[in-house]
DNA sequence: GTCTATATACTGATAGAC
DNA sequence: GTCTATCAGTATATAGAC
């Protein structure tokens, strides 16, 4: 239930947000929404044509907002492996899975081009916003040349995913920091040799 | 639609498998199952005593499926990395997502202990599976001691499940084998240097 | 803009005939 | 074992009063 000081098409976007993320798009009923909202029946559908059209609102916020979070932390200084691993250990809701990722296993998502959209969108900049970094942190000789900027960006993306997935299907969040400890770990074993890159100035 | 020769239970189980393969838990309706199946109403429910029913016992044998799959490619000859990459690789129907993996994404398949323990069993396996292999990689000096078998062991799963999120969101099983490629390139450069460990010897 | 009334189809199940 | 009938409740709206 939301401030009252909220206008009403506010309240059933946000209320539509929070039910997309806990019981995902064909798990989210109109009703389920208005009484959310504390909006009725009518209310809704003046403002919205129906269930796909206040759903595709609300994943277009909930899509711009991760960018936004993931900006804030890819963007920052430091060096590449230091933005990269920030990304990794910044805090999650881990237990409710990723916002947007979860829409992928929605058939009725998957199955509109128009509500599909803000999702690719939103992965595809992810993994090109990493891939960018990991790019600047070869050229700065932080990591082995022979890493395919692009190939490992998908692998810190799936991880993030995937690690969602062990942590609900263990009900621990602590599943989700191991597998990124993984991943940190084999990545860490991928910074240039030291040695090497000294010798090589 | 099963073939005849089929018993009306197994045809239940099959369609109910490939139904929350395809639609998860809360999109799939007894009477969609029914349907493909062939069978009544009265049918499905003098046989099982209603969804949760039927969904434990098609959960449970997708669950053990997808168990001797794995086994049958990591319980092969070979080295560690080998059989790491053979799982990796293995043909999977990317775009269809993980049928275990999906179901952590169904709010009332986390919230049922039941219906969530074949995911945890199996996810929790094929972790440790894969924790046992790399171990025995690291005893035989295939990678570096400084890896933790257990988190990268997670990772993998991770990427795995992650990736199936990335195939979906951009309907390529493309995307599925940029991020493997992506884990392989990071284990591969894992391996304990040739030099040194020969020098070992 | 919000409300109530109404409508068709589906959900998940029970009852009892055959 | 399978079938049809029935049921209370929900899903997803539309219509029209206020």
């Amino acid at each position: 239930m939301y401030s009252v000081r909220m206008s009403t098409p506010e309240r059933l976007i946000e209320s539509t947000r929070e039910l997309l993320w806990e019981r995902g798009y064909v798990g989210t009923s109109p009703k389920a929404i208005q009484q959310h909202a504390g909006a009725g029946q009518g209310s809704m559908y003046h403002h919205f044509a129906g269930k796909p059209d206040l759903a595709l609102a609300a994943i277009r916020r909930t899509a711009e907002e991760m960018r936004a979070t993931a900006e804030a932390v890819l963007g920052g200084s430091g060096s590449a492996h230091a933005r990269v691993e920030a990304y990794l250990l910044r805090e999650r809701d881990v237990l409710k899975g990723c916002p947007v990722g979860r829409l992928t296993m929605d058939p009725d998502v998957i199955a509109s081009d128009e509500l599909r959209a803000p999702v690719t969108e939103t992965l595809d900049w992810l993994r090109d916003r990493l891939a960018g970094i990991l790019e600047e942190g070869i050229a700065r000789g932080e990591f082995t040349a022979s890493l395919d900027p692009r190939e490992v960006a998908s692998a810190i993306v799936a991880t993030v995913q995937g690690g969602y997935v062990l942590a609900r299907s263990s009900c621990t969040p602590a599943a989700f920091d191991t597998a990124v400890r993984g991943l940190l770990a084999l990545l860490g074993a991928c910074a240039a040799a030291p040695s090497r890159a000294v010798s090589a100035n």
